[in-house]
RNA sequence: GCCGCUGUGGUGGAAUUGGUAGACACAAGGGACUUAAAAUCCCUCGCCGUUAAAAGCGUACCGGUUCGAGUCCGGUUAGCGGCACCA
């Protein structure tokens, strides 16, 4: 009889919604485990086989965890708002509404003909009232607690998408959605203070259970740095110059000042400045200057000498030029820096190019050629001289800067805050009213949710007006504190507000009262172990730790760090090597797949392609010997036999694959592990038959795998009740190992030939059997033994001269 | 430029973390069954040798440590990823 997949799991994926197998519910009696995956956007594409390999390491963890008694909870839900829906609402004149929900329901359907054991019934969809209300109220607890605020600044803005971009959703100066360069506007924003978080952010990493490179990336883009501000004051004026360094030790090599384009002194003091035409003419070269410009054309350094103002090194007192140059952003640090050209090397270009002095305060390099980067002892720094030791030579000249009260200690984040607004339609309306009376308003928190009207033309205006501006009836509403007729925010948030804390909602999903119930939050959070893909680590990532941790901070939550451990799993790129792209023409449809081969064998081809965490190319040659592996599963039931205990020439190999797989799937080497059973039937297939115990074994074994063919086998071979209900199997560490071994015999290092031992021999019997050994006595006859080497049940190493 | 990761057969990838390199699978070749094909089953399969063996070579490249190195150390090179005039 063939395995006739597509009736069968069909029956098993009716079976589990029907009776609801994998719904979670608070049980005490039971450990807890919450296994997280990244909720889909459903983009009108439908899935990719991208999502079916990044859900299913999870699922097998989940599927394997409930067989261990563990109460799980594994949710799945829909991050839905978002640009591409809206552009896709625009081009085909389908309200978004619309295509959320029919994206949604595609995205269900083929979730659910892959069998993932999800909880079905604590679905989320971002973008429903009862979920955003609370998404809402969290941005309005922010507001309370002074991490919202407004500021007119450079932002970033894609032309394309016509929008506002955060730092995290503009990096590389592409726009994160369509890819198109980045242009600098000024504008006034919405931002979220996560910088108020960094050191936080930063100090959480060291508790929780990350990949490193995890870890390091987020290290790296919060991007903590110590050193000092100095201010320079400027000569004849009762004005200060402000600047950062991280190296204040070389204080005594500063030639020169230069401050941002955008620096605002030279707005204040324009009647001080002699040749302000020259300066005004390169800020409009540099504004002109595209961010790709600006920093791909790194190796000329431009800039004016700002004439009529000049500064004092407060160290040394010496008068030196001010100038202004694009190589200094107004965005970090104080958009001014001191420039020490011979130990810095674009201060050194400036210099060369300027004909600027060049003084080496750190021995070591040759400054007529290079700057010098490196330690070394301090020269012609006074106080300093003498010292080699860059920490030392630090302090010192902080406390001296302390001292003569022109500087200190200061910190700085490479970390931006977040800018929060996005005009555009289908987002979380921000709950907040303009007032003329008194400004900036809350909405109270009863009004939530503020709702997003239903229009008709939801495209984005044209000087980036978000569409709502148009709505008067939405526009137009009473101030909430005096009463007076006032206008309401018209942009909404961006994509990353509702999935920053989705997962708190997935334990207790349909709470009208509080974004989650503190009893479920206390039973279910943290998450226990979250896997997603790496391009959400400066994003989603950063993001959602943040926001927990400022629900932590006001009590909302209980649990410092959202997720104990975050995995990240590898690309699936098309069979030509490259990633899967619609462009390319090289995209596998999930669905295709499922018709043709089944679920169980996508679900096993796609751990069993490759490392789970590297990318791989897919192909359907291998994806076929998954196949052939399920359909020899099926057909043990030809070769079955009775018996209730494992028979002894299978017995070590059963509790070998157990502890394999075990193992295996802890740690997420999810292709060995299929391996390891894939040996297991090879084994099975030599004896020629099966017996019930082992058949039965192997079944709970592949079920986290195979949910659909592991359940019908087991219902046609009446093992009772259901596989989902079974125990997971149990190895015995001394069953592991067989009763006679093969060894590795070598003569200096270089393999000879292999014998067989009993696994428990001692040293000299062992030894002395390999000496015996035809094969070896020609490498030792006639030579002097120096050292003999047993490493128990690998190998023996003679060594002979 | 800085930081990180990776380099193993024709291919995807294994290797208990210093102990028999190439598990498992794919592809390829040969054979069995079949009127035939598909499916299935059996054999071969790193290179070089050889009737067959033995010996020799082999984990990007060069060197080192060690009884023993894919694994550790130093250098080189290539590819991938992240950040990027961050002071």
């Amino acid at each position: 009889m063939k395995y006739d997949f597509l009736n069968i799991e069909k029956k098993w994926q009716n079976y589990w919604d029907e009776n609801k197998t994998f719904n979670a519910v608070i049980d005490r009696s039971k450990p807890k485990f919450y296994g997280l995956v990244e909720f889909p956007y459903p983009s009108g594409a439908g899935m990719h086989v991208g999502h079916i390999k990044a859900y299913s390491g999870l699922e097998v963890v989940c599927r394997k965890k409930r067989l261990e008694g563990y109460n799980v909870l594994f949710p799945i839900g829909f991050d839905a708002y978002g640009l591409p829906t809206e552009n896709t609402a625009i081009k085909t004149g389908t309200h978004p509404r619309k295509v959320t929900d029919n994206n949604i329901e595609k995205f269900t359907s083929q979730l659910k003909r892959v069998g993932f054991s999800f909880d079905w019934d604590r679905v989320i969809d971002t973008t429903e009232e009862d979920y955003y209300k609370w998404t809402q109220w969290i941005f309005l607890k922010m507001f309370e607690n002074g991490l919202v605020f407004r500021d007119k600044t450079l932002v970033n803005y894609c032309p394309s998408c016509k929008v506002v971009l955060s730092n995290e959703d503009s990096q590389g100066g592409k726009c994160d959605i369509c890819h198109t360069n980045i242009v600098q506007k000024t504008k006034e924003v919405w931002y979220l203070r996560i910088t108020e978080y960094a050191d936080k952010l930063l100090e959480g990493l060291e508790k929780v259970d990350y990949l490193p490179m995890v870890k390091l990336q987020q290290e790296n883009w919060i991007g903590r740095s110590t050193g000092a501000f100095v201010n320079f004051d400027i000569k004849g004026i009762d004005e200060k110059l402000r600047i950062y360094t991280t190296r204040p030790d070389t204080l005594y090599g500063v030639t020169f000042m230069v401050i941002a384009p955008e620096h605002p002194i030279i707005e204040k003091y324009r009647d001080k400045i002699t040749n302000i035409d020259a300066l005004d003419e390169y800020k409009k070269e540099c504004s002109l200057k595209s961010e790709f410009e600006r920093t791909q054309l790194v190796k000329d350094k431009t800039g004016v000498r700002i004439e009529g103002l000049s500064a004092i090194n407060p160290i040394t007192e010496k008068e030196i030029p001010i100038y202004i140059s694009d190589y200094v952003m107004m965005g970090y640090g104080t958009g001014a820096i001191m420039a020490v050209p011979a130990h810095d090397s674009r201060d050194y270009d400036f210099a060369k190019k300027f004909g600027i002095d060049i003084i080496e305060v750190i021995k070591g390099g040759d400054i007529s050629k290079e700057a010098y980067t490196g330690d070394g002892e301090m020269v012609n720094s006074g106080v300093l001289d003498g010292i080699s030791n860059k920490k030392d030579a630090i302090e010192k000249m902080l406390s001296v800067l302390t001292e003569k009260g022109c500087g200190e200690k200061g910190i700085q984040y490479k970390m931006k805050d977040w800018a929060f607004n996005r005009q555009r339609y289908w987002g979380e309306p921000i709950p907040i009213v303009h007032c003329p009376e008194c400004g900036i308003v809350p909405v109270p928190y009863e009004e939530l949710p503020l709702r997003l009207p239903p229009v008709d033309d939801f495209r984005p205006g044209t000087d980036g007006e978000s569409p709502l501006a148009k709505i008067d009836s939405f526009v137009n509403c009473k101030c909430p504190k005096c009463g007076k007729d006032a206008k309401r925010e018209t942009d909404t948030m961006p994509q990353w507000a509702g999935s920053s804390w989705y997962f708190l909602r997935y334990c207790d999903p349909k709470n009208a009262e509080a974004l989650a119930s503190k009893e479920a939050l206390d039973y279910w959070m943290p998450v226990d172990w979250y896997n997603g893909g790496m391009e959400h680590v400066t994003r989603h990532l950063i993001y959602s730790r943040f926001w927990h941790k400022f629900l932590y901070d006001i009590g909302a939550v209980t649990t410092e760090e959202p997720y104990s451990k975050r995995t990240a799993q590898g690309l699936v790129l098309g069979p030509d090597g490259v990633k899967m792209s619609k462009s390319r023409g090289n995209v596998i449809d999930p669905n295709d797949v499922v018709d043709e081969y089944g679920a169980d064998v996508l679900r096993v081809y796609v751990l069993f392609m490759g490392d789970y965490e590297q990318a791989a190319p897919w192909s359907e040659n291998s994806m076929k010997g998954c196949k052939r592996f399920l359909d020899r599963i099926w057909a043990l039931q030809d070769k079955l036999v009775d018996g209730d205990e494992y028979r002894p020439e299978l017995r070590a190999a059963m509790h070998r694959t157990i502890k394999k797989v075990s193992k295996d799937i802890e740690d997420m080497k999810f292709n060995t592990a299929v391996a390891a059973m894939m040996t297991l039937i090879n084994t099975i297939y030599d004896i020629g038959t099966i017996n019930r115990a082992e058949y039965r074994d192997l079944l709970i074994m592949l079920n986290p795998f195979a949910p659909h063919i592991t359940e019908e086998i087991y219902e046609l071979c009446g093992f009772g009740g259901y596989v989902h209900d079974a125990k997971w199997v149990e190895y015995n560490e001394d069953f592991c190992i067989e009763d006679t071994i093969e060894i590795a015999v070598q003569v200096n290092g270089k393999l000879r030939g292999t014998v067989m031992i009993a696994s428990d021999a001692e040293k000299d019997d062992v030894i002395s059997i390999v000496k015996s050994d035809a094969k070896i006595t020609d490498f030792i006859v006639g030579k002097d033994i120096v050292k003999e080497i047993y490493v128990p049940k690998k190998l023996v190493n003679i060594v002979v001269k």
